[in-house]
DNA sequence: AATTGACATGACACCGGTGACATGACATTG
DNA sequence: CAATGTCATGTCACCGGTGTCATGTCAATT
């Protein structure tokens, strides 16, 4: 690979020059820069990005950890909204402030963590974001105060920066759309109660229930917290028979995410109910490949994912680039859009029988 | 950040016996490895991955040119499996032979692709891959000889090594896995005309049927080209509607991809067909967010991206570690798995009438 | 004509490591 | 006991850039 004094020798200039020529941080001739050009052209000339770091101090490089490239497709992963989406909001960011982005892998162990740490400290990353695969508290062993963090989608106890999803508010607001609706009968069937994201949709739910001046009944909450293995099925299912069996029974259901919501659709059709007639579905994640694939299209909550990632890639860019600013205290919430779609009936009818004719329906 | 010139001077020793510790590349005595080891810990102390390579003249980094960061969720991507697996099988490989991975993303726009490049040999990357987000053959500006270059899910006319999947062979065994459960009408809703996949994939179909001396009937092939717009349900409806209409109607439909497989269940369901008892569906790709999610359970061909993206960083490897080696001279298939799930009857019963009624179904 | 200053360019050290080579201490061998 | 070899360690140059300072030209100014 050429080098700047073979650039320097070939156009007959000091290698200071070809510098100069290279950062336009001086008054270079029109002839002298010329020169320098065609013989970068000629060598094919690349400026090393190492020896420029080395001497500038600066890397222009951010870290990112995450488990969104291995977590892909696996059978125990939580399986919702892919994490890939928090990496895309960030790489724009970056990528449009000039920094380049080195994303490691967690391969799914948190014991890899100091590794992948330690490799970005010897590429000398000035931040480092570390993105969850759902939102949860942690308390991680990362690097002290000579490298900026962001926490995404998940904080922890000491104060380190943090941009998680609004679930208390995006639940809220998707349940006070199905009620808007003319639902009275709203079942959650919500992701594993452990989970921060159960606790707080489950809030508000309640809040726009209570709002509504709609009785929270606790019959028609159910969780499902075997996702992705074999038996989920049956468990959706039965879930779904506790539903059915309320006098009077729901009108509409709420999923913990978008691909429980596409079990269910296939479930209550399978038992002879149509969607949306007969039962409204919502989901919660946007997951668009679902969301807009279904048939009917399915209305659902936004979690913003790519939003998020952008925000923490700002957040930590005004970091780095005002080092006195203080850190926000608490995490930020960023919130996400309700998507009407086709899964959510104006007109809910209720439920006459179990097994219900679907002779004489109209196919609009 | 500390530098061996301090870790020397505060261990007693020269710099270069702390380069001789943190390398093993030469005898150390006992007690002055013990001195340096505690000043190195001591001091937090990191080496620099730039001095180290510009010195080595090896950066030890791997260049990955993708759209799977930016393509996910694009309502105008085709859609079928993430690029994303691809890379996750690259990564594994990559992590496991000490190389780093730089990921860069086009955006979506090819034109981006040579300033990654440059990027990427400001970095000094020793190899470079370059991952399509669906079968195609391209023309694209890569760098030359100096680099080595894997192509993923693409080919060239270039001879440049390249790794993609089998699509005849896949579709190939799925549909014999259909003829084999009983169905001699089977039809087949395309992806896109054009593609390559389209095209490979309708070779391997009338190459089974073929083989079991059925017929090939041109009214049971469509295609439905406008993946993830708003008409495409319309345009399944329609395209099913005309395979049903047939005389005798299909007893099962390949689906051009899972995403498509996911649109026809409800379709079919809305229409009053319930799956699989009166229609069998598969799809293609195993995506296993939908395949195993969907009720019932979807037969699929696998398309075997984590495969292809390791096995393109092994050939990568490869060619890195003996460059006298000659290149593959044909673009090298990936086969995959047909996975046999709940969507496949294996007692076609062929359709009574196109209302029917659900009465008297079982449950299980 | 002498002075001044803007402009263009070069010489040199340095960033943080490592390869090549040199040196000193000590043990082994004839 | 001198010659030889091994081990542990240091010196120095160099990788490919860039910051600092010096130098040489030439036109404008007095």
């Amino acid at each position: 690979m050429a080098t700047i004094y073979d650039v320097a020798k070939r156009a007959g200039v000091s290698p200071k020059t070809v510098s100069r020529v290279l950062n336009g941080d001086a008054p270079v001739s029109k002839s002298t820069r010329a020169a320098v050009s065609e013989a970068m052209d000629a060598l094919g000339y690349v400026p090393s990005h190492a020896a420029r770091s080395i001497k500038s101090q600066r890397s222009g490089l951010i870290g990112l950890i995450t488990g969104a490239i291995s977590n892909v497709g696996e059978a125990d992963a939580p399986a919702g909204l892919p994490e890939i989406y928090i990496v895309q909001g960030a790489q724009t960011v970056f990528e449009n402030s000039g920094k380049t982005l080195l994303i490691s892998d967690t391969g799914g162990r948190l014991d890899r963590v100091p590794g992948l740490i330690r490799t970005f400290r010897e590429h000398r990353v000035e931040g480092l974001l570390y993105v969850a695969d759902f939102h949860k508290r942690l308390d991680l062993v990362l690097p002290g105060d000579e490298i900026r963090k962001v926490l995404v989608n998940c904080y922890d106890d000491h104060g380190t920066p943090a941009v998680i999803p609004d679930d208390e508010g995006g639940q809220y607001a998707l349940t006070q759309r199905v009620v808007a609706a003319g639902h009275r009968r709203i079942a959650h069937l919500t992701l594993a109660p452990a989970q921060e994201a159960t606790r707080l949709r489950l809030l508000g739910y309640r809040r726009a229930l209570g709002e509504a001046g709609i009785p929270y009944d606790a019959a028609l909450v159910a969780s499902t917290d075997l996702e992705g293995t074999p038996g989920e099925h049956q468990l959706i299912w039965d879930a779904l028979n506790r539903f059915l069996q309320q006098d009077p029974p729901p009108t509409a259901i709420c999923c913990g995410n978008d691909r429980l919501a596409m079990a269910v659709y296939g479930i209550l059709r399978d038992r002879g109910y149509a969607v949306p007639e007969q039962m409204s579905v919502v989901g919660y994640d946007d997951h668009r490949l679902i969301s807009e694939t279904l048939y009917p299209a399915l209305t659902t909550a936004e979690l913003p994912y790519s939003a998020m990632g952008a925000r923490a890639a700002q957040l930590l860019l005004d970091l780095l680039a005002n080092p006195e600013a203080e850190l926000p205290d608490q995490p930020i919430l960023v919130g996400g859009q309700v998507r009407h779609r086709g899964s959510l009936s104006e007109r809910p009818q209720g439920i006459q029988s179990k097994i219900v004719d679907l002779k004489g329906r109209t196919e609009t």
